[in-house]
DNA sequence: GCCTAAATGTGAATAAAATCACATATTTGG
DNA sequence: CCAAATATGTGATTTTATTCACATTTAGGC
């Protein structure tokens, strides 16, 4: 699939305009240029055909991309044709709030562990039906249960040692919610989520204008 | 303060620089090298001297930053040192949870409106104290209680609707939490935040490789 | 007080990313 | 069936960002 190095903000523009294509196909709409998607996603019109180019033809010349097609050749690309499993660990206040998310569902996100450290809350049942188990179960039931990708919503405190617990199940994928920089082998990729992190750009665009 | 076109990369990373430096600081480290602390963020020593060096010099040549002086020169060039007032649009499970996280306060900023549509929600008060308002009371709570920045944690269906209710009471920075582009005057700057996107990475880093 | 070691600040070089501009392909209408 | 309109795909160009490499400054030991 990966024919050269492709930058990640590529990778990051795709879903994004995915997210649009998806948004796109409820409104029926069933054809679209790279000039008004381009417009709606506030990028280039050039961009959006350099970053599919890296991939492939997707598009018809003089007409523009079929929607439905378009978003399933992106599922393609990013890897999304198949289903993802997930884990939260640290079901406090952020970590129930994501589990209850739709928006890991809508996109194709599976919870199928969560755990905790807290003994009243291990054994209740989420929403979704999932029963959350203690911490110290971590890599049984993650190997078992077939998780991709675990989500570390914990205090900072813990996120480094979930982290190396996550790394020793076998877990190559990571979300940290946690505001801590966790340390982890190359095999293992991270994604840090720090909302503080772009409260501050709008402080400095606020302080210093545009 | 702005000597030149700053990337906007750049002032990310000084975020990301500052956050670690404060923790640097809890454990009572109070001078670092820009290779020490590259390595700690996993970015090149001259990243972080670039960086500074469009603000001004605030290193010491032989011996490093003081760690102490440095979080200050960040704070001055992101604007942060003065408070920062938010409301929160949307009191669900992730509103709710957001509201209630530590990290926000912790960095100075503090939640001064909240506002839901739910009548079963509105009067009632947060942990914080804070009691929610009515959607529909936006504007006039805003402008008396001094709101900087609106954060938007509402259905998809309302973040449009909701933002322009923020422009129109005046806010020129807006968090959005909801799985859509909104779209917003020149004059106020919207930062997005959806993990599904970075979930999208992980599941191309997992499927191909890195 | 000098000499060595260490680490910043920065111009120059390199690398990467974004944009332009146009050749190419497709559809529509007469 | 041809011409006009439209919009992709892409090599060339421009812009932007990162990294190198070294002159400069400071601290500390002898």
């Amino acid at each position: 699939m990966k024919f050269a190095k492709i930058p990640m903000a590529t990778i990051v523009r795709l879903s994004i305009y995915m997210r649009l294509l998806k948004e796109l196909l409820d409104s029926d709409v069933d054809v679209i240029s790279s000039e008004r998607l381009a417009k709606q996603c506030g990028v280039n019109p050039a961009q959006i055909r350099k970053d599919l180019a890296y991939f492939g033809e997707f598009g018809v010349r003089g007409v523009g991309y079929r929607v439905n097609d378009l978003v399933n050749q992106i599922k393609g690309i990013l890897g999304l044709n198949r289903p993802w499993n997930l884990a939260m660990v640290g079901l406090g206040n952020l970590g129930s709030a994501l589990v209850r998310h739709g928006n890991f569902v809508k996109h194709g996100y599976v919870f199928t562990a969560a755990f905790d450290v807290d003994p009243q809350k291990v054994g209740k049942r989420l929403p979704n039906g999932l029963v959350i188990n203690h911490v110290s179960e971590l890599e049984d039931v993650v190997k078992e249960r077939e998780v991709h990708v675990g989500i570390i919503a914990t205090p900072p405190s813990d996120a480094q040692s979930v982290a190396n617990q996550l790394v020793l199940a076998g877990i190559n994928g990571i979300l940290n919610f946690a505001p801590v920089q966790i340390q982890v082998p190359d095999c293992c990729h991270v994604e840090n989520v720090d909302f503080t992190i772009k409260l501050d750009s709008i402080a400095y665009h606020l302080s210093f204008g545009d």
